[in-house]
Parts: C-alpha cells; structure tokens; sequence
DNA sequence: CCATCATGTTGTCGTCATCAACATAAGCGG
DNA sequence: CCGCTTATGTTGATGACGACAACATGATGG
C-alpha cells in the first residue's frame, strides 16, 4: 500500500519514506499559497496519502510543526543575511534591501516567524538561526559606524525593528494606499535611507545637511 | 426603515438590549486576556445568555466581528494620538511614546489591527481613525522638522514602520532576551532616540555630533 | 389588527486538532 | 530463526468551532 511511496530519493527508513519532512513541505507549501489558515494537517496528511492521525507522529501538536516551518524560515533569513554580509562586506544598505526582499519574497511565512504565539521562540532551532541573524546585522552595523562605535547592539535592534515594521506595513497593504495628501506609492528603499540616516551613520562624520545620503 | 442602525446609538432595539456592543465588549475581554485563538462567538453568546447562533445576525462572520474590534481599537488609538498632540504640540517623543504605550496596553489588540487577514481595511470604520492616526503623526513629523521639511510623508511613514516594528518586537520579548553579546534589557525609549535621530530631526540644524540626542 | 421584518432559537453539517486503542514493520539480542 | 521492543501508521471517537437553514417571536407601523 505505502510501499510506493518509498521512491523518493531519501533513505526510506520505515513505511512513508520521510513523513516528516513531506509534512514540511506540503504544509509550507499551503502557508504560501493559502496562507495561514489553508494549514491543515488533516489536508496534508491526505495531500500525502496517509491518515489523518500520523502527522501526530512526528510533531506533538500543530504548533510544533508551525515551530519548524518558522525555524526552517529564520535559518534561511540567516543564511541570506550571511551571504550579504559576505559579497558586501561593507554596505549596510545591501544587509537592509536583503531582510526587505526576504520578507516580502514569502510574505506568509514572514510573518508567521513574528508571531509568538505560534511559534515556540525558545526551541533551539529558532534560537540558533535567529542569534546568526541579529549577528549578521549588528556586524553590519558596527562596520558602517566604524570602530569607536556605542550602542551598537541597541542601534542593531532599532534597525531591526524599522525593517521588520517596513516589512509588515508592506503587508498591510499601507505603502500602495494614500495617506490624506497621498501622491505616489511609497517605495521601501527611499524608507529605508531615512532610517538608516538615523541609525547606520558613524556618530562623527560629514552630516553637513543631517541627510547625507538622501 | 426601523431605528435598527441606530443601535449604534443605543436605543436598545429588540429582545436582548444590544447584543451588537455586547459581543464586541466581551470578545474584545476574550482577546484581552487570551489572545486572538480565544475569541469564540459561540462562548461569548453562551456567557451573554443567548444561543449560539444568534450573534449571526449583527455579524455576518467572525471575520466581521474581529473587523469591528480591530475598528475600535484604531478609533482608541486615532483619539490618543490626536490627545498627545494637543497636550505636546512640538514633541514628536510624546507621540512616538504614546504609540508605543498604546500598542503595549493592550498587546493583542494591537497585534489583531495589523492583520489584513483577519481584518477588513477597506471598512469604513477603520479608513477614517486610520488616517486620523496617520495625519496626527506626520503633522507631529512636519512640526519637528520645520516648515521647509521635504519627504514628509516618506518620513512619516518610516517612522510609523519604526514604531510598528518596535512594538511587535516588543511583543516577540526580543527586547528581554539576549541577542548574543546580550548585557541589559533594552528600553523601547532608547530606540525611538536612535530612529528619532533619524527621522526627527530638521534637515538643517545643530546636528554637531549626529548623535545629539543619545 | 395584521403584515412585515429584525431578532433570536434549534438543529445540522463539515472541518479541525487531539486522543486512545490497535496494527504493522523494522531492528536487535537470543 | 525467534521473540521482544520501539517506531511508525491506522481507525475510531470526542469536543469545539464557524456557518447555514428552518423556524419562532416580538416589535413596528400602516
């Protein structure tokens, strides 16, 4: 019967091949797709060709399973924010166009990460990609103010904080509305130069105009 | 027709009294105290005394439901910053203070509003307080950098996504965790200066060290 | 006084997550 | 080769939920 499905290309331990990680995808897959609510481990169970009960199996609860599609999501948001670290080595503003595009290239799953409630943020899998995240950023940041920087770590959360709000206002939808005397549509990037003028400016240097780089 | 849309107003129309403002009080209590997954309309009909499908008929769905309360909490929300500007005419910190303690007063509330998908923003109900908010805060902006200001709005809406951000930052206890090198819990107020500097300040003006404020 | 419509009730349906009891199969030590 | 243990999957049931339909009730207004 499930002898069938042993063709896939992993080791195939026992009767399914590797449940588990077919429930990942599957159920990533309706996260972007249906968003949140299209989530059904009953569906992907029966997406996959087994019981409804044997996802249990392998995640104790439907929170445990939202827990590692978010854990899967910040090790990838840490390795793009690494790799951007590594090919611009020096430019911030590169770091802050990455955690954008990120967010917004799986807006679902984005914001599942933020939700507390949803997700388990003290299991050692979100814990672990997360520290490499704020590392990278910090590190970015400490490099734009130069060596004899201060509050570093407390201008890393700033920042942090203004894209993940970019981010989620991008969501909501706010930046293609108008705003009483709305003109044009907002473009993230012009966003992230006023806070970055903010945060990402070495404390001494040729802020002549306050607005260096606009 | 019958007075019966003036049950906003409160004329006590039928059988129960005003079971409409009834439901929003008790399952705005319901996400109070136990987030968005304990909003039930059938437990809040049961705990007001009515069957469990009589809140049908003053809310087509549960997702019109939460849309009224999330209405409400902008409306809230659009009269304290309206009040701050009032009381502190020239300071911008007060309003950034006063949106970041309204978003942590009721942490729920303010989760459910930034929501697309369980809140309708097209509604009416929230259009309006909604711009009321967003026009109190580039007025605050505007006043802060002086009369020959440019990129208001961008810069309004940059620090609205900041202020956004720090709030469900804060809600995601990032800001009491240690990121790493982690020292002391990091205060929300310490924040704002960071991305204030950046966003508050007047083009043109004493800007000595980039960091005047800190 | 009666028709109408807003409001509330009862009953039902389909979906869901979770749990318990049972079944199967793989590995392992005799 | 045999029996034990454990991992995995199945079946069935439970309770909660939102939504819907059919029906009941009572206020309103002509």
């Amino acid at each position: 019967m499930h002898t069938s499905q042993a063709g896939r290309g992993g080791i195939a331990p026992y009767h399914h091949g590797d449940l588990r990680e077919e429930l990942l995808r599957v159920c990533r897959n309706q996260l972007r797709t249906g968003g949140l609510d299209a989530i059904s481990l009953r569906k992907a169970a029966q997406e996959i060709g087994v019981s409804h009960a044997a996802p249990s199996r392998h995640f104790r609860s439907k929170h445990a399973l939202l827990t590692a599609i978010a854990a899967q999501g910040f090790a990838e948001a840490a390795d793009e924010l690494a790799s951007a670290c590594r090919k611009d080595a020096d430019d911030l503003d590169a770091m802050c166009r990455r955690y954008i595009a990120f967010g917004q290239q799986e807006p679902e799953l984005y914001a599942l990460m933020a939700q507390p409630k949803l997700v388990d943020f003290s299991d050692p899998e979100i814990v672990k990609p997360r520290a490499v995240c704020f590392a990278a950023m910090m590190g970015a940041v400490s490099r734009a103010l130069g060596a004899d920087a201060e509050n570093v770590e407390s201008r890393t959360v700033a920042l942090w904080a203004s894209l993940h709000g970019i981010v989620m206002l991008t969501q909501s939808g706010v930046l293609e509305h108008d705003h009483g005397d709305g003109s044009t549509p907002l473009d993230p990037s012009e966003l992230v130069r006023h806070i970055r003028s903010g945060i990402g400016r070495p404390p001494v240097a040729k802020t002549g105009a306050g607005r260096t780089d606009v």
